[in-house]
DNA sequence: CCGGATGATTGATT
DNA sequence: AATCAATCATCCGG
């Protein structure tokens, strides 16, 4: 066969191959595929070693408690196989043993004896699919040169994600070694690229997201989307930004340099120089950040590849990072998300704590203000919330025990009540769809009532950049924007509290601090909100179904702004009520960029209770949609405008969404998930998941997992981007779910491991 | 950690 | 196969 392991070869290029390697291993190992915690360990090949070494003692143990479970469970009952010496009694395995010597064999890299073992197991056995067991086949195969069968084994099975890597590396090996027999000569690096081309990796080891040197598009693109915001990622950011890609710390942390020095280089290629004429909308999104950085960012090419791409399929990252670790609390919640339109954005979902020391709060890596603290308070009990009957009190209280901060509630009511918007007060006329390109919109004044009540103002140019961020310019007076569909990057908030009860998210910043924001009940149903720092003092309220009314947002010259929008894709109806004290908000700790709050009318209340509408209507008509107000669950839906300065728009019975979404923090407790019926769009493994609920902190990795779990979904949907953006975001949404429950289903264990890790390390940055 | 310079790959084009 | 462009990784000095 082929005497020299070409495995060998493979581990070899393995470890070279970046910290993917880190993630096998590891994971083997049984330790969290992390690649934050990869990076920390050590990115390098030096520490490679001594991933090994772990791995290896894992292997040791792991062999020994086998060995010792094989006494024990090998009573020599039905086994007729012959009383071979070492290796029998092969039907006394369990899969779960069988998985493990599988494992132990492959990590210890004996694949002697793997193949010895493999051959002593029952074909029925064989035939289970074991995962462990079918990529020892597929090892194996390799080693022993049979390549049609390792084809044969990679094409048959799906494989987990995490055994992607190994398993591609394992393809192309046996592509390049069959060329090379076949050639009689070593292959270059053009013939190893035409074999990959023509040998393209089946979708059972391989997600289908294309990579571009090295970097999935997906990463690429949420690196692109931070880098917007700040060219200069805390370690934290870059932490966080590495689960998000799946990168390690030192990939982003390179690819943040490269970045940087390539912008600043204008003999660069780039076509950048040409792309000056329109950085207005790059230089919007990162005005904020102009305060602490102010470039000219030149990224052009950033602006390329985001506007160009309609194409992409939206990835959707959902994560949450612990919670725990702030006092008890922090249960802030986090919805990120970019439905960028023109380009594949990351939505983002992250869970509360983002703590970063003094810093305050780092919501995706965004810090938020320094010398903010996150508290949390104890539940009010405002407004109920029930969907499909069930209220999120319930809901929260039977899970109450550990409950922890980030709830995704998907309820199943296909008719979603629309909130009716007395069209009078309310001056629809804003497209829904925005152009993936920069729109700008100049004083756009609708009715600026002045009693009228309805207040859709937008007093100053009203941005749309490429990156589908809506912004208002503080003029100081009031902006609000109304969009079907337009997805914000990320959220900056100030430093909040959130405390969760009877289904309502409250949001506290410390009045010592100074300022507080306060959201109670905000409940988003079959949407997403989605925050993202904008220009001070904009309020950005968006709405999927476009044409549709909305409640006015009345922003004062403040110098914080929350800019929260508000993606509803699936049909529902979407509650937010932000209730916050203009008093408190005053204070400055947060940086202009940072500084996220609502502007609050006087009065001090800011209700925003923005109504959508079945995004199945939001599909097919409009029109319908609107005649929806009747309520599927009898919900009254009252949406008041006042000319004041604020205005309120309450929905009183929200719920009965299919889709729902739904952020509590309720206690400090756990994340959960739940999803009462699959949506719509057919996605059969939403569910609940308990065990999931059970997890600490919902860490969805952008890794490779997450990835792959999504890209099945995004193929199927692909369409999507050609979709309407509600119809988009709908999907995102769905996938945000999907993924959450796949990932869940499939990584359970994977996720504690990562929990427990993730604690440490946000301990760390704590 | 950052920037600058540079090497090494990768991907695409001809 | 040659070539170019883009990207990522490294090394080095500050």
């Amino acid at each position: 066969m082929s005497s020299a392991s070409p495995t060998d070869k493979i581990t070899s290029a393995v470890e070279i191959k970046q910290e993917n390697v880190m993630e096998i291993l590891s994971e083997a190992s049984k330790v969290p595929p992390d690649g934050a915690a990869a990076g920390a360990l050590n990115p390098h090949a030096g520490s490679t070693a001594a991933a090994e070494e772990g791995a290896a003692d894992q292997v040791l143990l792991h062999t020994e408690l086998l060995a010792r479970n094989h006494h024990a469970a090998s009573s020599p009952s039905s086994t007729s196989s012959s009383s071979s010496s070492s290796s029998q009694t092969p039907l006394a395995f369990s899969p779960d043993h069988v998985a493990c010597v599988c494992e132990a064999l492959q990590q210890g890299g004996n694949l002697d004896r793997l193949a010895r073992f493999l051959w002593s197991l029952p074909p029925s056995d064989l035939l289970r699919g074991n995962e462990s067991l079918m990529k020892a086949r597929a090892l194996v195969a390799f080693h022993q040169g049979i390549y049609a069968e390792l084809y044969s084994i990679l094409e048959s099975h799906n494989f987990d994600s995490s055994n992607h890597p190994l398993l591609q590396e394992l393809w192309y090996k046996a592509r390049y070694t069959e060329a090379e027999r076949a050639r009689g000569r070593p292959l270059g690096a053009v013939d190893k690229y035409r074999l990959r081309r023509k040998y393209p990796l089946p979708r059972t080891i391989w997600d289908g997201e294309e990579t571009v040197y090295c970097f999935k598009e997906k990463s690429r693109n949420a690196l692109k989307e931070f880098y917007k915001l700040n060219r200069y990622p805390s370690p934290a950011a870059k932490r966080n930004l590495a689960k998000i890609t799946g990168l390690s710390l030192t990939q982003v942390s390179n690819w943040f340099k490269n970045r940087r020095q390539r912008d600043r280089n204008p003999s660069e290629t780039q076509s950048k120089s040409e792309s000056d004429g329109n950085p207005s909308t790059e230089d919007e999104s990162s005005k904020g950040q102009e305060d602490l950085s102010p470039h000219p960012l030149p990224s052009s090419s950033d602006s390329v590849t985001s506007l160009s791409l309609p194409g992409h399929t939206e990835p959707v990252y959902m994560q949450q990072l612990g919670n725990t670790k702030i006092a008890l609390s922090s249960s802030g919640v986090l919805l990120n998300g970019n439905l960028v339109p023109a380009s594949t954005s990351p939505v983002f979902l992250n869970g509360s704590s983002f703590l970063q020391g003094p810093n305050g709060v780092i919501l995706n890596g965004l810090s938020v203000g320094a010398s903010q603290t996150v508290t949390l308070n104890s539940p009010k009990t405002t407004s109920s919330v029930v969907s499909n009957g069930v209220s999120i009190t319930d809901i929260l209280s039977s899970s109450s025990e550990d409950v922890k901060d980030f709830k995704l509630l998907q309820a199943s009511v296909p008719n979603a009540t629309a909130a009716t918007f007395s069209p009078s007060n309310i001056p629809v006329s804003f497209p829904g769809l925005i152009p993936s390109s920069e729109v700008k919109r100049e004083s756009v004044q609708t009715a600026a009532s002045q009693d009228g009540g309805s207040v859709v103002t937008f007093t100053a140019p009203v941005q749309i950049n490429q990156y589908g961020i809506v912004q208002i310019p503080n003029s100081g007076t009031n902006g609000q924007l109304l969009n079907g569909s337009i997805g914000f990057s990320s959220l900056q908030l100030p430093p909040v509290s959130v405390a969760a009860s009877q289904g309502n998210v409250s949001v506290n910043p410390s009045t010592s601090d100074g300022g507080t924001f306060t959201t109670e009940s905000s409940t988003v149903q079959q949407g997403k909100v989605f925050f993202s720092p904008l220009a001070p003092s904009a309020v950005v309220y968006t709405v999927p179904n476009s044409g549709q009314a909305v409640g006015s947002v009345k922003q004062e010259g403040l110098e914080r702004s929350l800019v929260f929008s508000q993606l509803m894709p699936v049909s529902q109806n979407t509650q937010l009520n932000v209730n916050m004290s203009s008093e408190n908000i005053s204070s400055g700790g947060l940086q202009s960029l940072a500084s996220s709050l609502v502007n609050v009318t006087p009065s001090h209340n800011f209700c925003l209770t923005p109504t959508l509408l079945n995004a199945a209507e939001l599909n097919s008509g409009i029109s319908e949609s609107q005649s929806m107000s009747s309520p599927v669950t009898s919900t009254s839906t009252v949406i008041s405008i006042s000319n004041t300065n604020y205005a309120t728009l309450q929905n009183c019975s929200l719920i009965t969404s299919q889709d729902l979404l739904s952020i509590s923090t309720a206690q400090p407790a756990l994340g959960e998930i739940i999803s009462t019926s699959g949506d719509r769009v057919s996605h059969p493994s939403a569910q609940v998941h308990q065990d999931f609920v059970r997890e600490h902190r919902l860490v969805l990795q952008a890794v490779p997992d997450v990835k792959e779990n999504f890209l099945p979904n995004s193929e199927s949907k692909s369409t999507g981007n050609l979709m309407m953006l509600d119809s988009k975001s709908k999907y995102v949404m769905s996938n945000m779910v999907d993924t959450v429950c796949e990932e869940l289903e499939t990584d359970k264990k994977e996720l504690a491991k990562l929990q427990t890790v993730q604690m440490d390390e946000d301990m760390q940055d704590l």
